[in-house]
RNA sequence: GCGGGGGUUGCCGAGCGGAAAAGGCGCAGGGCUUAAGACCCUGUCCCGUAGGGGUCCGCGGGUUCGAAUCCCGCCCCCCGCACCA
């Protein structure tokens, strides 16, 4: 329906260059949104945040700033490699998913057999998206994440982040592959996307008399204090050198640390019965204990070898106790517990043996209550007093740095198994580039920054604080992916979300690039550090080869846009890219152009189905384009849901929004154009109903609230029309003007040609309305209330009349008024004292008090009723009367200012 | 477990100290129409032959003249916990 219109104004808006933006004397505003990565097209996730920016950039133009909307592609990373080797393969399931979801063509899949044919087909694709749904973006800006100049750019920030000692080597434990030889991420594993990497601490104890370690894994170091004897499992066990000591541990254990960091070398297979009976020496505790065998030692989990803490272990306590041992529990930690801890809760639960599955509970329970109660008790040495959850960190601590223990990664949850069928390890990657996050100097500035952030919606900013504090370093490099490589270590490509930080400055660039003014060859470090660090000197840049006005007006372009004001983003990205955002900004720039604000939008599913780019379901913004058109898409979309909310798109309701939309374009095209008579009481209430929209669309507009504002602009505004027109106006072109004006932000397309009717202007660059109280009428309003709720009175009672005729309304007697006024403003008692000197009856007095309270002082009444009478004749299609003889007395005495006697016969 | 958010009338979703509680969707009835659609109106917790009454906002208590809205306890749901865009 709207195909034509739309295109007509996009061609507009496009030679007439009105989004092209560039400084100015006015007041500018930058907003910008996630640049989407092109494996795919552009979904109904993109459409969401993106039109939200969108709906506010033409806000913030309406209300008179010069706004910069740009818009480039991220195709950085692994992900488009991955796309183009399975479609090389031919992999079934991808065609599926490309063919049925992403729509692409099955002949134009095939050839998308190299990265770059991916990023050539998704970009156009994304383009020609981006501009049918009509987005004000100045595309001079564009660009893609691999060219040359960005990748300049990008190299500079990372030589500067180094500099400023934020880059360094270092190693870190992840979820690897053996068959693969690559880290798997969450969508590699065929089982175990649920598990994350613990960390056990192996407490090293020495076999009396001789040099086998056994290195115990426990989450609980602070137990050690405790330990009465080890258990192994009566299994094979293996004797490894690992860095120059010779550990026993399961075979599974020996595995694991291979990958782990760590000198490896296996020496001989042996039995555990070897050991049992023969003592261990406790380290710090000195004490011996014996080897005993455990049936419920899991080698499969960490190193195999388990420490026993009978005290506080449940398992520990029942296994001894199967194994009839005579060994007294040392209890170490102090609780409400009274006695042995584990045995009482043993007890308590009515544990059977070491394979009750009642254990793993039981353990549960107590470890809880142990952590956040118990206090370490006077034998143990030094941490005696101190709250356990404190002991443990300190006595890990201590132990690792001591070299009386090591860290044994594992999985929190098992098996982990990769797509290839391979079960899946813990690696610790060495020689890796960190970006240090977890330095402290840096997060305080960060935190106070945010501080001076606004953050939509406002609770995010507590979900950024803690986000922010708990940010730990981050490998920045990879082997395989597209991007930029590190420019100090070529090996290494600068891992995509490092790499899409700062970029919102590149757009600046982007301009200059784009015209062919500014080569790769041109961005230098000089240059760069000019421009947006305020370093070097103009001198120095002019290195690059560029001339000085080139460079002056490159820089005075970045002063004028920057900082970025609003960042709008879906709340994905606030984890990482929102928070790398915030720390590299401050990491970088001056206080003066560090980001203002931050705006977070919520997901969107498909009929209450999660969307996803990989495995479908999924709404491509083009699929939704040819369906609806860019306006229903967008209006549907902003009144999806609010902030963080997240949305559901149904296709039943977009189709009803498609008609209400012709509705609205129907009505102004039959109105807009018609000349308005002298203004009526009833016009001055459409006026003043419509003002309080506009002041309710700003203010839900300015918080961003899109939902609300559409919420009002258009239904709010809508009921009200009709029920002006219902009323019989014939002035609605009084409101048009503002009320295109004012969705013009939402449904541009339609505003505009609905706009040119009476105009020349582009409605995209007009003055938003305003909210002028002047034009609030509270009398026409009154009297709007009055007559539709005698209208409802009237209809209520009508229902119970059989044949009804005719209706006799009969105002309130003047005397009610005086006394209601003086009710009012000095009380009741006052008005029925006035009353009873008046001389009016006993009866009439008591009901006026027992009604008063819902009675309002409308004026004139009667000469509204009167001026409306055909209006009631026509809605309740009855005879209307104002003869009051007619009406018996008992209801004329409830008659009262506002709410007249009415009798239905 | 930790952190953030949330449970409202058939559904989505406003409201956050005084309304059976915005708006959208759905459903039902009526009008218009040759008819379907669209459009317009009405209803959509229960009761009611006079504009009325009753019961409601996860559960249980409390504060208050008055609570969906404030306080306490409990239950349930969603999201993040990364090296992946």
């Amino acid at each position: 329906m709207f195909v034509e219109i739309e295109r007509k104004w996009q061609e507009m808006w496009e030679k007439y260059r009105i989004f092209e933006a560039d400084p100015s004397d006015k007041e500018k505003f930058f907003i910008t949104v996630p640049y989407p990565y092109l494996n795919g097209n552009l979904h109904a996730g993109h459409t969401r945040t993106f039109t939200i920016g969108d709906a506010f950039a033409r806000y913030m133009r309406m209300k008179g700033y010069n706004v910069l909307f740009p818009l480039g592609f991220h195709v950085t990373g692994t992900p488009i490699i991955g796309l183009a080797e399975l479609i090389a393969k031919r992999d079934q399931r991808t065609i599926d998913v490309y063919t049925k979801f992403h729509d692409v063509p099955i002949g134009e899949l095939l050839k998308l057999t190299t990265p770059e044919k991916i990023v050539e087909y998704f970009a156009k694709e994304a383009l020609s998206a981006l501009k049918r749904i009509g987005y004000s973006i100045d595309w001079r800006r564009v660009f893609t994440t691999t060219d040359e100049a960005y990748q300049k750019f990008i190299e500079w920030q990372f030589w500067r982040l180094k500099e400023l000692g934020l880059i360094e080597k270092g190693s870190h434990p992840v979820r690897y592959c053996p068959n693969d030889q690559n880290p798997v991420e969450d969508h590699d594993l065929l089982l175990g996307d649920e598990a994350s990497i613990v960390e056990f601490v192996a407490i090293k104890f020495r076999l009396k008399d001789s040099d086998l370690i056994f290195p115990c894994a426990t989450l609980r170091a602070e137990t050690i204090f405790g330990v009465t004897n080890i258990w192994l499992k009566p299994t094979k066990y293996v004797i490894a050198m690992v860095d120059g000591e010779k550990w026993v541990v399961s075979k599974e254990a020996y595995e694991k640390l291979v990958f782990m960091d760590k000198k490896v070398e296996l020496l001989r297979e042996v039995d555990a019965s070897e050991f049992f009976g023969k003592k261990v020496i406790v380290p710090i505790v000195e004490r011996e204990v014996p080897i005993l065998p455990a049936e419920f030692v899991d080698t499969d989990n960490a190193t195999g070898v388990v420490m026993s803490v009978p005290a506080h272990a449940p398992y520990d306590y029942v296994a001894l106790k199967e194994l009839g041992v005579e060994i007294e529990p040392i209890v170490i930690i102090g609780t409400d517990i009274k006695g042995i801890p584990a045995k009482e809760i043993v007890e308590e639960l009515g544990i059977k043996g070491q394979n009750d599955p009642e254990l793993e509970k039981a353990t549960k329970i107590l470890y809880k209550r142990e952590f956040h109660t118990g206090i370490m008790l006077e034998n143990t040495g030094k941490f005696a007093g101190m709250k356990v959850s404190e002991a443990k960190e300190r006595i890990e601590k201590e132990l690792i740095s001591l070299k009386i223990a090591d860290v044994f990664y594992e999985f929190s949850e098992k098996p982990v198994v990769c797509r290839c069928g391979t079960k899946c390890v813990v690696k610790v990657v060495k020689d890796q580039w960190f970006i240090r996050y977890s330095n402290e100097n840096w997060k305080r500035k960060v935190l106070s920054h945010l501080e001076k952030m606004t953050i939509i919606p406002e609770y995010y900013k507590e979900e950024f604080r803690n986000k922010i504090e708990w940010l730990k370093d981050k490998a920045c490099a990879r082997r395989k992916g597209l991007g930029t490589r590190i420019p100090w270590d070529r090996e290494w490509l600068i891992e995509s979300l490092s790499d899409s930080t700062i970029y919102m400055c590149y757009y600046i660039l982007a301009k200059y690039v784009n015209l062919g003014i500014l080569k790769p060859e041109n961005i230098t470090m000089e240059l760069l550090d000019y421009l947006f660090l305020n370093r070097g000197s103009l001198e120095l840049a002019k290195n690059s080869g560029l001339s000085k006005d080139v460079i002056r007006k490159i820089k005075e372009e970045f002063e004028y846009w920057y900082p970025v004001d609003l960042r709008s983003s879906g709340k994905d990205l606030v984890a990482n890219h929102l928070l790398f955002y915030l720390f590299h900004h401050v990491a970088l720039f001056e206080e003066k152009y560090l980001p203002r604000a931050i705006a977070v939008n919520g997901y969107v599913s498909l009929e209450g189905q999660k969307m996803s780019k990989s495995k479908g379901p999924l709404l491509t913004m083009k699929r939704a384009l040819d369906t609806y058109g860019a306006d229903v898409t967008r209006l549907y979309i902003l009144h999806s849901a609010e902030y963080d909310s997240d949305a559901d798109w149904r296709s039943k309701e977009v189709e009803s929004f498609v008609e209400s939309l012709k509705r609205f374009f129907n009505l102004v095209r039959e109105n807009y154009t018609k000349e308005v008579n002298e203004v009526t009481l009833l016009d001055r209430w459409l006026i003043s109903k419509f003002n309080r929209a506009v002041k309710d669309v700003r203010d839900a507009m300015d918080k961003l609230q899109t939902r609300r504002a559409v919420n009002v602009a258009f239904f709010e505004v809508m009921n009200y029309v009709r029920w002006y027109i219902r009323r019989g106006g014939k002035n609605l072109a009084i409101i048009l003007d503002d009320w295109i004006k004012l969705l013009a932000p939402f449904i541009p397309h339609i505003c505009e040609e609905l706009w040119h009717m009476k105009h020349s202007s582009f409605v995209s660059l007009e003055k938003y309305p305003d909210f002028d109280p002047n034009k609030l009428d509270p009398v026409a309003e009154k009297a709007e209330e009055y007559i539709s709720r005698l209208l409802e009175d009237i209809k209520e009672v009508k229902k119970f009349v059989e044949n009804p005729r005719i209706v006799y309304i009969y105002p309130a007697e003047d005397w009610k008024f005086e006394a209601l006024k003086i009710a009012n403003e000095k009380g009741l008692k006052e008005a029925l004292r006035f009353l009873s000197e008046k001389g009016i009856a006993k009866e009439d007095i008591s009901a006026f008090s027992k009604k008063f309270k819902n009675a309002e002082l409308i004026p004139n009444e009667r000469e509204i009723i009167e001026q409306n009478l055909e209006f009631f004749e026509r809605e309740l299609q009855l005879r209307v009367s104002l003869d009051s003889e007619k009406i018996p007395v008992d209801k004329k005495r409830f008659a009262m200012p506002g709410r007249p006697a009415i009798f239905v016969c």
